[in-house]
RNA sequence: GCCGGAGUGGCGAAAUUGGUAUACGCACCAGACUCAAAAUCUGGCGAGGUCAAACUCAUGUCGGUUCGAGUCCGACCUCCGGCACCA
């Protein structure tokens, strides 16, 4: 052993030794309980960036926290290879995305294994290799099956200047996300998935999982699937044995409807209009706005969009008042929520009230606020409060019913239970639930994808490839103009193929499926990655799932999750596992951010704004242990992480201290006394009392940080630790055994609780100490036993009278006994006293940081 | 606008059930070592006040509960994040 202290030596052979022993290898049919850590699989984009290293040293900690602690730890990582940014490489730099992916995997892995990242690298998986997405397509496949993946016409944000379909999310305000242009609408027969099938499921399981994710992701994908309740009513039609559909969540308002509002795109209008001198004025209209709406994409979505309406001229009869209304077409009504037809309450819509002003539509109250008169059970009146005031803005609250007919005196609660059954009875309508969430598109028009296992043959339609069949290889290769459809397209050989079912000559699907679709199951074949007969063993995977601890950005709170907890609801379905939810407990990282050069502003260190800092040169500077010690101490783990160069130094320290130290304790121990377990607390100095005192509380915060994940303070404490050691070192060397005992029982605690930080340097020190088998070789945890009795702060309680009356609380380690106390308190003793001018109020004393009492 | 979350030193941040506010670290200041510097070590470090102390004031603002409030209650201000015409 060094006297000083080189990470890159002790480093580079620690990571030489886990490798060659397998130090991280999870075997399946290891008998302890399991952990199954995870870290978010990340995109071999080519450099690994300091979220990542945060990510990971998160994980690691975790991970190393459990094994210490007996866990049998399942800890993978893989790639998510598929995607976008390879496919750009190859139409920029004419490189082939596979080559591109490949090699900055490589890369990466490297980085990953410098940093000490504790992986069972046995189990690496990559998306782009056919012996993965084969289970894509088979996954696919089996959607097919149970009807959950079907093909509809659909409009796509097109990028015209990259010539590429964008997402949603790529194209939010209407410009593209990379290039900045306008994004355009076309329309494409595209793949979709019935996730819609599964909204309610989605939100009612979010009980099993509320304690352990995040408020604000399960918020977010409460808001995301868009759950609402109310009721389908049939507005009929004047003249016409046309009926118009609406959804409401208010129906208790019905009585207030003054017209029905339809989308500008509704599919009845042109019916409704049929033989109406206005018909050609309101499909202008109609195409005007749809227009507007799809090209003008609103880029702030502060700026609302002013409400448009036209009158159809057509009237609407409400089923429930039997009162005709107008029909109109307006911008503000969507056509893919509910309906696409509402009917227009003013009164008691902000909305509707907005768009009536506009359009002078009349505007009737009914609903009026409950009055403490009427919760109070009197006979309610049919009578409304003061129905001469003109109404300045809508009443959107629930309260009770007026000028609502039978229902008059009626609370909103209870009127919209009645009257969905009114309607359901008398057959113009029933109780609904309806939700935002959309069916989930796949399809992509690019080449870095998995193919979607799709035939179309002239003679027997739409044709799944039979599952013996996969995996639907992606060719080596295509040509990448960048523009039109998708490049396999241009692949004859990939394209050109012979039905499944009648052997004809047919044609291949040149979609390739959305990436996550990769990283919505990717978790379950880290379990069984070499499997070649099925996506996994469900057998093996039960060993090892649900996953117990997630972590991530969360920038996937909402997408990645939605669609890993929705395909693993549809795994249920067909027996693959035996839950319905994937992840136990969920952990979203805060973003590293770094000062923006020449500005006052943080922002996430990225390649273009040129803030990043590379994880390597870290490593170079400082060491693998001490990066990640920084960034696990620097801020907790949720909040964002403002790197600032010099705080890293400090991690340094720390760890050259504890190295030199340890250096020192050992040769001091060997030599001297030899340890023994003391009979009892007296035999201990009082500075290794103390020092025990100290060990034990450490334990006990560190072990509880760790449970809640709140990494920085558990350093905190490991620091005070080292602390506490340092001072009894300074002072003249007497150790009795006990002592020696305090002091090795200390050493090992701190080794082996820095280990989940800094492992590098931990192993090194463990060997140091005598032990030959490392931290996790010996076949035994060695995360240090508690010792409550030492750990405890408040033991005794004791009863001090002032006046006869009194109120005490007391702090005292369990070696200091009751009689001190009382003695610390009479003689040591700071004592306050605050007085109203005329006598003593309180009385606080505090002794020796032991005692803390008031009395009054 | 709606919904979440957060406001504590120069900075990142601590603070079981209400119980010594500012742990731990960074930066900074002084001293030791050194020809000098770096590194290291020792001490200091919320503000006011004092030779030093006592003491006073400090957890976004104002009020309340309590012997005692960063923590609980009410009102407000500011910042950050998410959503956005979802009927």
């Amino acid at each position: 052993m060094n006297e000083k202290y080189f990470p890159e030596v002790i480093e580079a052979k620690w990571q030489q030794r886990w490798d060659e022993t397998g130090a991280f290898i999870a075997r399946d049919e290891d008998p302890r309980a399991k952990f199954y850590c995870l870290e978010m699989l990340p995109y071999p984009s080519g450099y690994l960036h300091m979220g990542h290293v945060r990510n990971y040293s998160i994980g690691d900690a975790l991970s190393w926290y459990k094994r210490l602690q007996g866990f049998n730890v399942l800890h993978p990582i893989g790639w998510d290879s598929f995607g976008q940014p390879a496919e750009q490489a190859a139409i920029k730099r004419g490189v082939n995305p596979r080559t591109w992916t490949e090699e900055n995997i490589v890369h990466m892995r490297g980085q990953m294994k410098r940093l000490g990242i504790s992986y069972d690298w046995s189990r690496e998986i990559a998306a782009h290799r056919p012996e993965y997405y084969k289970w894509d397509q088979w996954f696919f496949l089996k959607m097919f099956e149970h009807g959950l993946a079907y093909k509809k016409l659909s409009p796509v944000n097109w990028c015209p200047k990259e010539g590429t379909v964008l997402s949603n999310e790529q194209s939010s305000g209407g410009i593209c996300w990379r290039c900045g242009a306008a994004v355009e609408k076309r329309n494409l027969e595209q793949w979709f998935l019935r996730i819609t099938d599964y909204a309610e499921q989605l939100v009612a399981d979010m009980k099993e999982i509320e304690e352990a994710w995040p408020e604000k992701v399960l918020k977010r994908q409460r808001d995301w699937v868009g759950r609402s309740v109310g009721a389908y009513i049939d507005f009929g039609v004047q003249d016409s044995d046309q009926k118009v559909s609406v959804f409401t969540t208010r129906i208790d308002t019905i009585y207030g409807a003054t017209a029905v509002v339809l989308a500008p795109d509704h599919p009845l209008i042109s019916e409704l209009l049929e033989g109406s001198t206005l018909k050609d004025d309101v499909q202008k209209f109609a195409a005007k706005v749809t227009a507007a709406a799809s090209t003008s994409a609103r880029r702030d979505p502060a700026e609302e969009e002013i409400k448009e309406g036209l009158n159809s001229g057509v009237l609407a009869i409400n089923p429930f008042s039997g009162e005709a209304i107008p029909v109109w077409v307006a911008n503000y009504v969507l056509m893919d929520y509910g309906t696409g037809a509402v009917m227009s309450v003013p009164a008691h819509d902000e909305r509707d009230f907005e768009f009536a002003q506009k359009y002078s539509l009349p505007i009737r109250q009914v609903i009026a606020p409950v009055t403490h008169a009427q919760q109070a059970a009197e006979p309610l009146s049919t009578k409304g409060t003061d129905q001469s005031a003109e109404m300045h803005q809508a009443f959107t609250e629930y309260g009770v019913l007026i000028n609502s007919g039978e229902w008059g005196g009626t609370l909103s609660e209870v009127a919209m239970k009645e009257m969905a059954e009114r309607a359901e009875s008398k057959g113009f309508g029933r109780a609904a639930v309806t939700y935002r969430i959309r069916d989930w598109g796949i399809s992509r028009q690019r080449f870095w994808g998995a193919p979607v296992p799709i035939i179309y043959c002239d003679n027997c339609g739409t044709v799944p490839v039979p599952l013996e069949d996969l995996p639907v290889v992606l060719p080596e290769t295509a040509e990448f103009s960048g523009t039109g459809e998708s490049p396999l397209a241009g692949v004859a050989e990939f394209v050109n193929t012979t039905c499944p079912t009648c052997n004809r000559p047919a044609r291949r699907e040149t979609d390739t499926m959305d990436t996550f679709v990769d990283s919505s199951w990717y978790f379950f074949r880290y379990t069984d990655p070499r499997n070649e007969s099925a996506a996994f063993d469900p057998a093996i995977a039960k060993r090892w799932t649900p996953v117990d601890q997630y972590i991530g950005g969360d920038s996937h709170a909402v997408m990645h999750l939605i669609y890993t907890r929705f395909w693993t609801k549809f795994m249920r379905d067909i027996g693959l596992v035996s839950f319905a939810e994937p992840v136990q407990k969920l952990l979203t990282q805060g973003m590293v951010t770094n000062r923006v050069e020449g500005t006052e502003e943080w922002k996430a260190m990225s390649k273009s704004l040129g803030n990043g800092v590379d994880p390597d040169d870290m490593i170079e500077a400082f060491g693998a242990d001490a990066a990640r010690l920084f960034i696990l101490f620097a801020a907790p783990v949720e909040n964002e992480l403002r790197w600032i160069e010099s705080g890293i130094e400090g991690a340094v320290r720390f760890l050259r201290k504890v190295y030199t130290m340890v250096w020192r304790w050992q040769e001091r121990l060997s030599t001297g006394q030899k340890e023994s377990a003391p009979a009892n607390a007296d035999d201990f100095t009082p500075a290794a009392r103390a020092l025990r005192r100290k060990t034990h509380q450490t334990i006990a915060r560190v072990t509880d940080d760790f449970e809640h994940l709140h990494l920085n303070t558990s350093v905190s404490a490991l620091m005070e630790l080292y602390n506490t050691l340092a001072d009894l070192d300074a002072q003249p060397s007497t150790a009795s055994a006990s002592d020696a005992f305090a002091v090795r029982e200390a050493l090992e605690g701190l080794v082996v609780m820095v280990a989940p930080f800094s492992p590098h340097i931990a192993e090194e020190l463990w060997e140091n100490l005598g032990h030959s088998q490392g931290l996790l070789g010996s076949g035994w945890a060695v995360w240090p036993r508690l010792d409550e009795q030492w750990a405890r702060k408040e033991e005794l309680e004791i009863p001090i009278q002032v006046n006869g009356k009194l109120r005490s609380r007391v702090m005292a380690g369990p070696d200091v006994s009751e009689e001190e106390l009382r003695k610390a308190a009479l003689a040591d003793a700071k004592v306050r006293s605050f007085t109203d001018g005329h006598e003593v109020l309180k009385v606080v004393v505090v002794p020796r940081r032991l005692v803390n009492i008031v009395v009054r």
